[in-house]
DNA sequence: GTTCTGACA
DNA sequence: TGTCAGAA
């Protein structure tokens, strides 16, 4: 857990930060409570709390919801939601290591451009070798 | 005033 | 899924 967040960019960061209540979420969805509360039952989503036992969501939540309520429409049910999610966490998991892969790319690319002009201040060598 | 949990004419 | 009750 503590691993992901520290991989992870500031607007990433921003978005996953639990600070919408639920009347938040009920305008910005237009789902009501009962349908919000119902979804976690079912571990669709996965609101943190806060104060009082209260419900916090973050923009991810919303986007969560959102999602929810247009596989509902495709006629999904709760289980079928959940696979497709349970799918889409393997499938990201998956490409994990094809990411960081990615990113030795761009840094090698960017190390080319600096042996060749040497005009940018080279800012990734001052970061820790990755293990590939 | 808002949200929570549990229950059901 | 709506809605009401009783509590926080």
């Amino acid at each position: 857990m503590l691993k992901e967040i520290v991989y992870m960019n500031e607007k990433q960061l921003r978005r996953s930060l639990a600070v919408l209540p639920i009347g938040t979420v009920i305008k910005l969805t237009s789902l009501s409570a009962r349908q919000i509360r119902y979804y976690e039952t079912q571990e669709l989503v996965f609101p943190e709390r806060s104060e009082g036992n209260r419900r916090m969501y973050s923009l991810n939540d919303i986007d969560r919801l959102l999602e929810i309520k247009d596989y509902l429409n495709d006629g999904f049910n709760m289980e079928g939601i959940r696979k497709v999610y349970a799918m889409k966490k393997a499938q990201a998991a998956a490409e994990e290591s094809q990411k960081l892969s990615d990113a030795d790319v761009r840094r090698m690319l960017r190390k080319e451009l600096l042996n060749s002009g040497g005009m940018l201040e080279d800012n990734l060598t001052k970061l820790p070798r990755r293990r590939i």
